[in-house]
DNA sequence: CGAACTGTTGAAAACTTTCAAATCTGGTGG
DNA sequence: CCACCAGATTTGAAAGTTTTCAACAGTTCG
């Protein structure tokens, strides 16, 4: 859903740019590694804010809940991503996090980082910059939310998604989703069956095609064509274009 | 449009913290200070970061815009919150920040903040919880644009508009909107039209009142009637309750 | 094999947008 | 001072998108 709103080579973040934290962290910071597999609850919303956790492997979700009970995915984490920031401001985690796949998590007392970081401007500097792009993915999110029709914000989904392993020297082609349709849905602000129609519309326009029976594994033959895809979801009424 | 959805008694946000945080700027680092009028442009989006900027008085918003020309209102900023946080990550602004009126602003080099940051905790506490908060702000919002209808999330924003005055030790009964419906719509993700038809309503439930021709200036009697009438919203189809 | 889940698809209903027209405000110039 | 214009707001009606409701198919697991 996210959306490469404009250059950033000056700064550019991948596989070292990652792995440079990581081994950052490990020099300067006491940790523990904690195994995780899917479902498993990392933090709960409203929990003592002690740990911020970075992801070492694996897929993640951020659920945040209103006091009514209405719940919202409102942040896809991977390798390298920090969880719990927003927890320095009440003293509180304000969302729950959940593994959405097997993975290992660091957990490292704020206290410990803040202290750290005040002695190692490389580490103050990681973390800044880790919530900083965390900024800049809840605006764009905000940005797809708002201004993109369902199929186009399914479609930003999995360019997403497809980013977030290129970033991370994976492959791009092959993309195993962690979450249902009724995941993917509440992340995008829809429900499960208008993802389910859109992700059909994909296939159909041969955008995507679906790797095996579970129609999780999706196959991305071209990430650009995603773009192409949400350019026309944009200026195309529903019939348009393709239509039979 | 934001949800307070968690007790935040251990760490409260009020003038004082504002104060408090304005004075620590203050005494720790160099700032420049600047005035500026409705639609002036602090930052732009792709220009290069250098400096954070701080709401002394005033209101602002940021603006989040795709390179297809999609434009979003991403946040709105009020005395004594951080703006600019997004460029620290890719070296340059990710939002424009928009004055939506006359209001004094503080411009901090990051470079010398971060030194500053660097020896004296306070300052670095502050710098990080202001951006915790942004995020949670965003979740917040994320949270509003995807779980509720049109007519509470309206309601949702002069909550939270009014909740973001009362913080600064404002009155909430008078609220005067420094934005057009059309920005008030993008905020919110949708049109104009639908917000002024969701004050409309909100005028006919009594939940609020017009207090001038230009309908921009609007009576809040209880606060608390918003959020009954963001639940009411939500519970009930269009025409439920109160149809005539 | 059946139960529980997950995903797909169709059709009707609901909500929001689009299009249009009217009203109002404020500012400008005669 | 008043007429007039541009822009903002409101409101109605039609159109469009998404949701809801429902039924069906495929998968997993005991």
């Amino acid at each position: 859903m996210y959306e490469a709103t404009r250059s950033r080579e000056s700064h550019p973040f991948g596989p070292h740019q990652i792995d440079e934290l990581l081994q950052l962290v490990q020099a300067s910071v006491p940790f523990q590694r904690r195994l995780v597999r899917a479902d498993d609850v990392i933090f709960q919303a409203g929990q003592a804010f002690v740990n911020l956790y970075i992801a070492n492997s694996g897929f993640y979700k951020l659920v945040n809940s209103s006091g009514e009970g209405r719940e919202q995915v409102v942040g896809l984490h991977f390798k390298g991503d920090w969880m719990g920031l927003d927890g320095i401001a009440h003293g509180c985690y304000g969302c729950e996090a959940v593994a959405l796949d097997t993975g290992e998590i660091w957990a490292v007392s704020y206290e410990s980082l803040f202290h750290s970081a005040m002695k190692t401007p490389a580490l103050l500097a990681a973390m800044h910059s880790a919530m900083s792009r965390e900024l800049v993915r809840d605006h764009d999110a905000m940005l797809s939310l708002c201004t993109l029709p369902a199929d186009a914000r399914v479609a930003g989904f999995l360019r997403y998604w497809a980013d977030a392993l290129e970033q991370r020297g994976l492959r791009t082609d092959q993309v195993t989703l962690r979450m249902s349709r009724a995941e993917i849905g509440n992340y995008l602000g829809m429900t499960l069956e208008t993802v389910s129609r859109a992700l059909s519309r994909m296939a159909r326009d041969e955008v995507i095609r679906f790797a095996e029976k579970g129609r999780r594994e999706i196959h991305i033959p071209q990430v650009q064509a995603l773009t192409s895809f949400i350019r026309e979801a944009c200026a195309a009424p529903v019939g348009t274009a393709n239509a039979r």
